[in-house]
DNA sequence: TAATAAATGTTGCATATCTAACATTTAAGG
DNA sequence: CCTTAAATGTTAGATATGCAACATTTATTA
């Protein structure tokens, strides 16, 4: 059966997109903290990375290229937990600013090693070279599908 | 705000794997029939390629890189939709061989020109060499998570 | 051959994602 | 200033995906 070879790129890349899940949903740290899912880590990481800056729901559709429906959900669930609070800016009524709670931000720590794990995982074996060349190629198709999309 | 140059690749891959989905989902062939989403749509393409052969769910799953469970249920929403059927093969009781039916049969051309767009869509631009240089690259990656996985 | 392990598939329950339609607020153009 | 367009966020309903636990069947092995 082994069509591997066959497989369009299309193809292999959700796959692999699916492993990566997987992959992460598994890791050891996250795993201790029941209630944070998989994207809600990813998430956390990434308001913990930008401390400095103002985080918009906005900002997260665009870092991890979801609709704007599908940020809200998470983000509402996440706000359940108690893993992140929205907060009203006083310079658009249309903006929710996203603040880690502390429990979010004691947790982001230990998740940022599983996705630096992750991470490492995914390109062991790439040179620095490799890995140029492959966050082109990605950054490329991103732009293919992104143009064919604005033209119709 | 653009982070997009400090991206990991893994949160570049699962991006890239949503616009994908996206792409595929409102593909202008596909979206005549509505019954079929876009997932129904990658696992049509698939039977119907391999149509000399015994396919059985698991070969689904390989293929697609999703668990069985996974699997299980969208073949059983395929199967309610009349898409497909499962039988039985004599030699082993456990496999369900997958089947199409006429109208997923007759469906089944105009995906493939839908999957066939996507994919020129998405490497638009690339010569063979980086075409082939990506889907190394992505095996490699793959082969990364899977062995990582089988060692603990 | 009997006990155990591996392979295949299903079900229950949770999360993630999408489209479409809507509401609110701000920006742009006359 | 008023009208219209754009930006941001939400909600409803659907599909996709996963894990964990289970059931059945086949393969291994003692």
């Amino acid at each position: 059966m082994s069509s591997t070879n066959e497989q369009f790129i299309s193809t292999r890349l959700r796959g692999l997109s699916h492993r990566i899940h997987r992959f992460f949903e598994n890791s050891p740290n996250k795993k201790e903290f029941d209630s944070i899912t998989g994207t809600h880590g990813w998430i956390i990481a990434f308001l913990s990375c930008k401390k400095d800056e103002d985080v918009f729901q906005k900002d997260v559709e665009k870092e991890f290229d979801i609709t704007r429906a599908t940020a809200s959900k998470v983000i509402d669930s996440m706000e359940q937990k108690g893993l992140v609070r929205r907060e009203r800016v006083a310079h658009d009524a249309r903006l929710r600013k996203l603040v880690l709670t502390p429990e979010a931000e004691s947790a982001s720590e230990l998740i940022e090693k599983d996705k630096i794990m992750l991470e490492e995982t995914l390109v062991r074996g790439f040179s620095e070279e490799e890995k140029k060349l492959l966050g082109e190629f990605i950054m490329r198709m991103r732009s293919n599908l992104e143009n064919k999309d604005k033209e119709e």
